[in-house]
DNA sequence: CCTGCGACTGAACTCATGTTCAATATACTA
DNA sequence: TAGTATATTGAACATGAGTTCAGTCGCAGG
């Protein structure tokens, strides 16, 4: 209920960088053209590179300022106290063409998606360890692994949203869906999916590069 | 140790489907070129549009090429006795250029990858059913759910290898790296995160869209 | 008034790339 | 040996798209 409001009161500049946050995350970086771009946003193509420098130029601005939005939203919810990191994901149903746009970054391997993965994950495990401690999340055996899977486990529900949407019979990014997927891993993420132990016993077994790799976690420190 | 063998006794359109798989996973479908994929083949560009007809043509070739691939592989796997969905992800690391390749497919959605996942929710659901009846795996309130989200778990590890890859600071597709997934997903699927039931609870009790989404699960049949 | 500066445009340029086509080499058949 | 089909190639074609550029419009300041 904020970025695409209907008047054409914001600068040209602005317009230009949220039609094509819409048709990079729509059609991604390659199909989506500085011509179509111009048209969406009702303006010359000279003047997206005129403002933009390039297209390369264009893309890093959007991927500024959606990766400077989500991050915002986000810090917003975590400050609203809320401890779970799905919470963040229920949460950011505000802005699907952001979303979109997020999810196409990641999968083109943008540098700034990365640096935001990187960034959840590194806040992920704080708070990871903060609620271990408080005694509301079970200690890991490998805290980083953990946290690096969960934080993939989440962007992956977000980068494949189209085919878990098909796959639920559910519209993608509908708060049906979201609900859907947040129970079925709250689900699993509380009682797990095996009734006992026995493949991770399993696996402890075969000792594969022994139990030290808990040792060899890289940046134990938070910020990076 | 199949796929690249060092001579060059492979037909000439063997050859462009291997360097084609091997560029469009490198590169992506659209940076890939057919001239590139010509050059790495040691044919001129014409000889790919012959044999393929068109760059669309090369790559449904290769998607087809791959995917059953992939379904043999985890066919075979299948049917070497475990049971575990895990068990696949780590038993393909015999090819890195076709697993590369797949997860170009996936974030690019091909229809071959779409049809790929759309199996392997099936194929998970009913393995799951089975290990459920077996008292292997807990049920669930929302068995259709779970097996789509734990195939897209699955997948977005494989799509998002190179940012997990990094987080974890291990090389993408060693070894090391995936029996560390391995070992911190196993850990997460046996005991969960949460050491009580009070988010799956609290969202149980918020009863968004009632309880009935577990009777509106499509697709009930295996095969589709 | 006019001078400069930023927003803005239309048209042209350049280049990469998918594709076509006529021509040649190779192999298999009669 | 002749002939035909298949494999293969070099060169040219067509087009889409990023980028450049000269120039126009509007406006602020001297």
């Amino acid at each position: 209920m904020s970025s695409v409001a209907g008047s054409d009161d914001r600068t040209a500049a602005a317009r230009i960088r949220d039609a094509a946050i819409a048709l990079f995350g729509e059609l991604g970086t390659d199909k989506a053209t500085i011509r179509g771009v111009a048209a969406a946003a009702g303006v010359s193509p000279a003047l997206v590179l005129h403002h933009f420098g390039s297209k390369e130029g264009l893309r890093a601005a959007c991927d500024e300022y959606v990766v400077a939005e989500y991050r915002r939203s986000k810090q917003d919810a975590v400050e609203s106290g809320t401890t779970d990191p799905f919470a963040a994901l229920a949460g950011v149903e505000k802005s699907l063409s952001h979303l979109r746009y997020l999810s196409r970054a990641i999968r083109d391997g943008s540098p700034a998606a990365s640096r935001l993965f990187d960034e959840m994950v590194a806040e992920s495990k704080r708070v990871m360890q903060l609620s271990v401690a408080k005694g509301l999340l079970r200690p890991s055996e490998a805290p980083h692994d953990r946290a690096v899977l969960m934080v993939a486990w989440q962007f992956g529900g977000l980068v494949l949203h189209e085919h878990v949407a098909r796959g639920m019979g559910a519209e993608p990014f509908s708060t049906e869906l979201t609900a859907r997927i947040a129970r079925a891993a709250l689900e699993v993420l509380t009682h797990g999916v095996f009734t006992d132990a026995r493949y991770a016993d399993a696996w402890q077994a075969t000792d594969r590069s022994g139990d030290d790799h808990t040792a060899m976690e890289p940046n134990e420190e938070d910020r990076p």
